[in-house]
This record gives C-alpha cells, sequence and structure tokens, in this order.
DNA sequence: ACAAATAATTTGGTCCGACCAGAAGGGACG
DNA sequence: CGTCCCTTCTGGTCGGACCAAATTATTTGT
C-alpha cells in the first residue's frame, strides 16, 4: 500500500521506481525472490502496463533488477553484484573514446598504485602465495601463447583480490574486456612479453621487501609503458 | 538504410540500439544535435514506437541521448560527459547497502590516497592556490553551518579537480550525494568539525612539505575517522 | 514594419486493448 | 512413474488514441 504518487508529479515511472527501491530495500522481495506480474503490478499501483514496464527495464538496466526473457516475471538478482556488472556497463561506455580511455587509464594506475602500496604494508600469507603463483604461471607460459597474455593479466587481477573489494576490479575487467578486441592491433614482441613479467617480477619482489614506495615506482613504470604501447596502438589507426 | 534488423534475432530493441550507437559513433548524428522524433525512427527502422521508446530510453539511461522531458526530440550529449553522468548513478546503487557502502568507501580511500599524493609530488602553483582558497573559505565559515559542511566537502573537491580527471569526481559525487541525507542523523559536534578543518589542515601542509608518505597518512587517519562516524550512524540506524 | 498575442502543429508521456510465442502447470494416458 | 498434450500465464510487440507542453506559424495591435 504505497502512497498515492501520481499526484502531481511532473515524472511518471520514476515514482514507481522510487516505491520499488524502496520496497526492495526494505527487504520485501528477498533477493532471487521473484517480483510479481507486470499486470499486476499495474493494478497495485494504479497505472498503465506501459509505466511499469518502463520501470522494470530501467531498474533492469541499472541491474537490481533481471528480467528473463519470456515468462519468468521478474527476478531480484543479489543487488550488489548487480550494481558492480553494472558499473562494468558504464566503464565500458566511458572507454568509446580516447579521452575517456586515457582517464580510465589513469584511474587504473591510481587505484592500482594504491593497491601495490596496500599490499606491500598488509599483504598476509595467501596473498603472496597467489601473487608468487600467478607469477609463476606466467613464467611457465609461452611467450606470445594466448595462456601468456592470460596469466599477464591475472596477476593484477590478483592484486585486485587482495583488496578483496569488488568495486575494483569491476573497473579493471570493464578495461580488461575493452583492450582485447584491441589487442589484435597491438604488436606481440616476445620482448615486450618479457618486459611485462620482469616488470611484474619487480613488483611482487618491492612487495616481499614491504617497500610500498618501490613497489608503486615499479607499477607506475609498468602502466606507463603499457599506456604508451595503447597510443602506439591508437596513433596507427588514425 | 540499416539492414534489417528484425529478421531470427530474440531481442527486439537492442538491435536499434546496437544500430544507434553505431550511427552515433560514425558521427551520424553529431554531438548536441537532436535526434529525429520518436515516430520518424518507428517508421525509418520499421518497428513499433514502443520499441524506439525503449530503446532511446535505455541509451539515456546509460548517457548517451538526453531525452528531454516534452517536445524537443532526443538530443545526444556529449557522450562522454554523459557516462560519467551514468557512472554516478550506478555507483550510488552501489550505495544501497552497507557492504556497499564499506567498498565505496575504501574505494575512495585508495583514489583520495593516490590523490593527495599526486599531489604532494606534483601541485603546481595553481593547485596549491586552490587547495589553500578552500582552506581558508572552511577557515571563515561558521562551524556547523550549511556553508562550513560545504567548504569542508569542497576541500576533497580540489583535491580530485587536481587530478584533471573526471572519473574520479564521479565517485566521489555520488557518494556524497548519497550522504547527504545521512547527515541529518549525524551528531554535529562543533569539536568534530574542528578535527576534520585540522586534518585537511595538515594534508595540505603535507602537501606543502611535498612529502606524499606523509599526506597520505594524514589523509588515511582522516577519513578514517570519518568512516567511523558513518558506521557510528548506521549502527544506530539499526 | 515590428512586436505581441493567438492559433495550429509537433512531439514526448501515458494509457488502452490486442495478439503472439515461449514457459509453467495440470492432467490424461501409456 | 514418466511422457505427451493442452490450458493458462507472462513478457514482448504492436497499433491506435489522447493529453499537455513546447514549438512554430499566423494573426492582430500599434
Amino acid at each position: 500500500m504505497p502512497q498515492d504518487e501520481d499526484k502531481k508529479n511532473g515524472r511518471a515511472a520514476d515514482d514507481v521506481i522510487r516505491c520499488l527501491v524502496a520496497k526492495i530495500h526494505a527487504g520485501e522481495y528477498p533477493d532471487g525472490t521473484q517480483l510479481p506480474p507486470e499486470r499486476t503490478l499495474m493494478e497495485e499501483y494504479g497505472i498503465s502496463r506501459t509505466v511499469v514496464r518502463e520501470a522494470v527495464q530501467t531498474l533492469s538496466r541499472q541491474g537490481l533488477l533481471e528480467a528473463r526473457p519470456r515468462y519468468r516475471p521478474i527476478v531480484r538478482k543479489p543487488g550488489y553484484d548487480a550494481a558492480i556488472s553494472a558499473l562494468e556497463n558504464v566503464v565500458t561506455h566511458l572507454l568509446s573514446d580516447q579521452k575517456g580511455v586515457r582517464n580510465l587509464f589513469d584511474t587504473r594506475i591510481m587505484i592500482e598504485a594504491s593497491l601495490v602500496r596496500r599490499a606491500a604494508r598488509h599483504a598476509v600469507k595467501e596473498d603472496i602465495a597467489a601473487l608468487k603463483a600467478a607469477l609463476e604461471a606466467n613464467e611457465a607460459a609461452i611467450p606470445d601463447s594466448d595462456q601468456f597474455y592470460q596469466t599477464d593479466r591475472a596477476f593484477h587481477g590478483v592484486l585486485y583480490d587482495i583488496a578483496r573489494n569488488p568495486v575494483l576490479p569491476a573497473i579493471h575487467s570493464a578495461y580488461v574486456t575493452w583492450l582485447s578486441p584491441q589487442w589484435s592491433r597491438m604488436p606481440r614482441l616476445p620482448q615486450r612479453n618479457l618486459e611485462n613479467f620482469e616488470a611484474h617480477q619487480r613488483i611482487f619482489d618491492a612487495i616481499l621487501l614491504r617497500d610500498p614506495e618501490l613497489a608503486e615506482q615499479e607499477l607506475r613504470d609498468h602502466l606507463d609503458s603499457a599506456w604508451l604501447q595503447v597510443c602506439r596502438t591508437f596513433d596507427k589507426a588514425d
């Protein structure tokens, strides 16, 4: 029994959205349960199905709900992960022009800088082990193979895992997702592979040494050189 | 004359979305110009207005388009800023539960830590001046007044501005937007105001001293204490 | 001739009713 | 007990309709 929200408000579906969000936050529809069908909501709120659909669509795109293709009313995803995936979505949009890429890369540098600092200061045994494992996997992989690049990225992934904060990986993962198609245009120099690996090695060593300053410096050098690579690829495209 | 996109595809509006995005990226609708009206697009794509509206809505929510309230077909925003505002949107959703708040706050700490480091290392005259101005404005404001809190936040804002990266402020601004309504529940101790101001002062001094390590430490202390404040407010709500 | 007031048109916002195609649920039958 | 079929439910799409606001065109007043 929501108040009547069709009074004087200029917008329409936004009221429904607010109300639904409020109800969800209030725990009315626990995670994973399904909302009433559109036609029910329509009666319940005294509005047309059009508005209901708009509200549901919006919330779905934003990640709070999950509207399955056909049938299955609407299932609420564990809101949190959903928001994260929405974040990935948006970040991907951010990557539509070079300025956006630059800024996002910049953001990544800042985040990972804090990441390695934190790692150098507070990394526990398990974290070190995970980093070591990623590093060794990378070393074992054949240079220039898909597996090599995969393990290469995995190293950074572990860095994010150490923070135990799902918000950060979302940014990283969107970035990597965007980058993949561009990779085909990048020159795959085995020499560069080596550089990458050695940079990771140096970062790892700095973390082992518990030297945040050095770790950050190594990471900056590493990412700066990666950025140059991206730039060169971009320039070639122009 | 887009190819027919109504063949066998399971989805519907998604095709229109893809097509519109492609056209926009191709420069068909330059920034700031307005798209054809819904009814025109409807004919053009051979689909119902329902689908057109869904596509437009989605792109609007994602920030690529701007659907004005009434009349005015659809105007394309300078895509980049749009994506930023969408990011704010998503981040706001992230703040729906305590875990999300904690993670976002954590993210904020990491970002601002990098921020002050960068400021301590590379801040130019103008940056220092801006920080000083923000600080003095805060000092001049009457404790516990709205203006005080405004200038208080402004200090952090300048920190973000120094990075000249619009992605970061989006996160911060979403956070602040979310926090505002919670403020009414927070105890407004003049003593705490002082603490805040002094913390900012110390951060500023560290930047002046070009001491990244100290600056980061001061910032961490500052934000950690702010976090405790937030927690206490939350707990009281439970 | 120009400006202001007024009428006509355009356009998004909302609503309604209808149909389709999968999916879910319920039986009938082997 | 499992399988097949039929009904019902639900989201997806469609077309038409009306409204109100914003725009544009027209008329009017000076």
